[in-house]
DNA sequence: TAGATTGTTAATCGATTAACAATC
DNA sequence: TAGATTGTTAATCGATTAACAATC
């Protein structure tokens, strides 16, 4: 078992060899950082093209993503010079190549799991399944639930959870089980050959190494915002 | 307009200024990072006192929480000695002490706007409604859905949002709509009196100087496991 | 006292930011 | 050429970690 990165704690993930003194053409190893703010900056591009706009400077992209221009700057300097000096960016070719890098040009597999409320908001929402995602399967253990479906995906039973990530190569699992459940869904998924969970249950997951976890835990977002809070009332 | 903080991304939210070279009794301003991890340990301490586990060494806490001990220490440094050397925690008594800190002592007042599947999901999540919150109205622009209700709430009009914020005092509210309304909600919100917000809509929300934003985003936080799902593919 | 474990120090690491030389 | 804006440097800041003295 080893510790898995969750973002809003910061707990490292699993040991990823970079060769040392070995400078390779395209600068591998960009910061965590930065890599959690090239979907933010995709995003802001997007909308930009929406509006018709061409051409951007890093003031204005930072603007519409909520950083400053330094950050970046220095955050689109790891993967390359794709702007002009004097002139700014052009919308679409930094969008492509920073879409290239993330690696959403190549569509993953994704299964949810346990689709109550919030596996049926995830299974509606279009994040999802807009470009460079596939959710391939709804899995539930409640038979109650078989006969249901979200789109036109059907739930099917929690069984088949091996033989659809095989079938569909699933990288990605979303864990929108109970908190009881989650850690033997999350073993049967890494068994599975899934490398990548995005854990919604609130548990710590325990995986192996090379197996990325992310988490989304809601009352530990209210718990920080309660804590600002508390200051705010203090202090005024 | 300010930048807020966002979790993920890390942009540094409303000036909180802290008087300088002025050491205050319990030691006011705690780090960001500290901050974030507490309701994580919360958590783990709740755990363990329902397996009925009276004391615990700082390295089972951290084992549970999913930090590696030296950090879990120097976190609860910054509240206070609340260990004995030599034998470790009391479970019950940290575990108040970390609430009390976080302020979820006294109950907050929370509304949520936007009640499509994910407004659902959150509507009916246990941990919103555990202690230390307090859902004290559903919002919702759409007619049609104002005549549901979850779990003993009823979906009630956008328009009375100004009136519900002022009634009961809410301090955090939780945006789940789509994200064309999200920001002319917050502006609502924030107008009312709401000084926190919960972010689902995937916008870049403005706020002024002293209101506290977080964003839970899922499809960057999917973009964020492709990247490194990517870099697998390639490594091996 | 001997063993265990905290709380703190100091070193290290990574991220942010301002400033500016490079260059369109 | 003059003005604008990138890409990079270097300084600063904050977070992590190992190690250990304090102390139960």
């Amino acid at each position: 078992m080893s510790a898995t990165r969750d973002r809003s704690t910061g707990v490292e993930h699993a040991a990823r060899a970079v060769a040392p003194g070995r400078p390779a053409h395209p600068a591998r190893g960009i910061p965590e950082a930065t890599v959690a703010r090239l979907p933010v900056y995709l995003r802001a591009l997007v909308a930009l093209a929406e509006r018709g706009i061409a051409t951007c400077s890093s003031e204005e992209l930072a603007g519409a993503a909520g950083v400053n221009s330094a950050k970046l700057r220095k955050d689109l300097s790891y993967l390359g010079s794709y702007g002009t000096r004097g002139v700014g960016y052009d919308v679409e070719y930094l969008r492509y190549q920073i879409a290239r890098e993330i690696g959403v040009t190549q569509d993953l597999a994704v299964v949810i799991v346990g689709i109550g409320n919030l596996g049926h908001a995830l299974a509606n929402y279009a994040g999802f399944t807009s470009r460079g995602f596939r959710i391939v399967a709804l899995l539930d253990s409640d038979p109650d639930r078989w006969s249901e479906s979200v789109g036109d995906l059907a739930v099917v039973p929690l069984d088949r959870l091996e033989e659809v990530v095989a079938a569909e190569s699933v990288a990605i699992g979303v864990i929108a089980t109970p908190a009881s459940a989650a850690q033997p869904v999350c073993d049967r998924l890494v068994a599975a050959g899934v490398t990548s969970i995005l854990n919604f249950a609130p548990v710590v997951l325990s995986v192996p190494d090379g197996v990325d976890v992310r988490k989304v835990d809601l009352s530990i977002e209210l718990q920080i915002l309660a804590y600002h809070e508390q200051r705010k009332a203090v202090g005024a």
